[in-house]
DNA sequence: GAGTTTTTTACAAACGTTTGTATATTTGTG
DNA sequence: CACAAATATACAAACGTTTGTAAAAAACTC
């Protein structure tokens, strides 16, 4: 492999001149700088990132912890950042921490250790604080999104969560639902409280009242999703509203095994408008968020070095399962 | 952050002997390879990848490259692959190639330039064959899934393709379907070359005879599994075998805007066994591989040295969308 | 054209590790 | 105890960049 040492050599110059040269620093000549962009086409010279990385103690590196890829909204997010990231010049490493707090530290102390010039996470549902992320990664910049710890610093991308859960539940008592549930997420992250909270907003606001017996909290899987919408069901729930959608998929079917239609006897709404969601048969009510859009973001965040919250709206796309005439 | 010679300087020893003492080398005696790690731990030393990886010349990275992380395929596959590496002491980096061949030289190229210890990959659609990847990587251990190039020389690890499809259309054939079409993939790519291959066998066995013109080509999308159901509807096709889920999704709303019944009118059975197959109705009948146990034989593959080709096993999940009474 | 400023290049050290060779220490042998 | 062999550590160079400082070259100024 050519170094820029090989270049130096066949020009004639110092590896000094050349390094400069091919940073565009002004202190190069014009004309060196073309001729050593010449020899460096021409020899097939490719920067070694490692050295460079050393000597400057940070990389080109961003790296993108989330908790899992194959979620629609991940996959999508990293679609988005990956966009904006790569014509920036850096390159982008993802992590998976599935949903495992020991994942996540293990992620970021090898981002760290790599020297990542920062990291865009999505902190993992076994995660109670940003202790850790601030711990291991000391001053680089950190952006979260989606599931975000208020009290860390650094930039912050959401969804617009309760005014999210808000159109959504409104939407459900605007069909005629009467007793509204909501199989609701872990209340150590922030976006399902959120969700919560709008919630509960839309039924004191349509005078419904908000009844924490309808309340059925950690759901988040299809499991815990059917088996919380079981309980709901049996205390006489008519319509549920779940912050998200494989718990929604869970709902749909202890609804069935209860003998009841859908959306007729219960209506149903989920979050994160998976791909499946349209296709299934009854179709499922979800509300979306715009994840290319907020991986965007994100990476702009990153890059201009913003530190505030930005929000994205959210998207409600009403289907059959919430359709009641 | 601790390095090397702090703990030489505390220990009053030298770097060399601190660097072989963590390594592990006999050279060290082992009552100074106990202070040196007790040091280090309490020093709160990790290891700086970067100059390591400067100095030996290559990484503890192993690169994960796959068409899109969202597909159920690779995203399962990755995980598979992760466990494995990443118990070994690797570190995985995931890149998508969205299909692209220009993005998949990119994902190589900063792979290669982070001097990764090997490379595990799924071509993209638009690579017509491993050169680059051979010219890129060197001689780095490449191990190729799903997406093979044969003639790249090194491990691969495939599903049993051709035995699935002819397991797949075997199934139509008993249903008592007459005239199966199938929605092929690119014949740019072994697998779905094997696939039809298996198409053909099938028929021939049952003696119903391959007729080229049931075969439809360049589909793995919704859309072009749409277009191309809709020709082959409009040929007469009673049943389609389809190369992938997306196509077969298309291919039942093909049958519906059709006003076929499926699987009365015409039978369906799709690749890949995606998460929503199973939640549609009709749910969809589909041929699968084993994502996560071929993440497991490609990681072992690296790992081993080993060269050969491994073929795992695909199987048939029967759904309503063929179950023709 | 001597002195000053500005531009351009060279020199050298540094990033933190690994590893071949040399030296020092310990152990074993007669 | 002298000498050889084996073991353990120290020394120093190297990986390929980047960057502060010094030196050389060019461009001005009077």
């Amino acid at each position: 492999m050519t170094t820029i040492t090989d270049i130096a050599l066949a020009l004639g110059i110092t590896p000094s001149t050349v390094s400069r040269a091919l940073a565009g620093n002004p202190r190069v000549k014009e004309k060196t700088r073309l001729a050593v962009e010449k020899k460096a086409a021409e020899m097939g010279y490719e920067r070694n990132f490692v050295a460079s990385n050393l000597r400057k103690g940070r990389s080109n590196i961003v790296g993108i912890v989330v908790p899992r890829v194959r979620r629609e909204f991940f996959a999508n997010f990293i679609g988005g950042a990956e966009d904006v990231l790569s014509s920036a010049g850096y390159n982008v490493i993802i992590c998976q921490s599935q949903e495992s707090l020991d994942s996540e530290i293990k992620a970021l102390k090898a981002l760290k250790n790599y020297r990542a010039a920062g990291v865009i996470i999505s902190h993992s549902i076994e995660s109670k604080d940003g202790n850790h992320i601030r711990e291991i990664m000391g001053d680089l910049p950190i952006v979260q999104f989606d599931r975000v710890f208020p009290d860390l610093p650094g930039a912050k991308v959401v969804g617009a969560n309760c005014d999210g859960a808000y159109q959504a539940t409104m939407h459900l008592i605007k069909k005629g639902y009467k007793r509204i549930g909501t199989i609701a997420g872990y209340m150590s992250c922030m976006a399902f409280v959120e969700r919560l909270a709008g919630y509960r907003m839309a039924l004191e606001d349509a005078g419904l009242g908000f009844n924490k017996k309808y309340v059925y909290p950690d759901s988040i899987l299809y499991e815990t999703g059917k088996e919380s919408a079981g309980k709901a069901i049996a205390d006489g729930c008519d319509a549920l509203y779940c912050c998200g959608d494989y718990a929604a998929l869970g709902a749909m079917d202890a609804a069935r095994e209860a003998g009841l239609r859908i959306p007729e006897d219960i209506g149903i709404v989920g979050t994160a408008n998976e791909f499946w969601a349209d296709i299934m048969t009854p179709s499922l009510s979800s509300l979306g968020q715009h994840p290319f859009d907020m991986g965007q973001a994100a990476a702009h965040a990153f890059l201009d070095g913003r530190t505030g919250t930005e929000i994205i709206p959210m998207e409600l796309h009403v289907r059959q399962s919430s359709n009641k005439q």
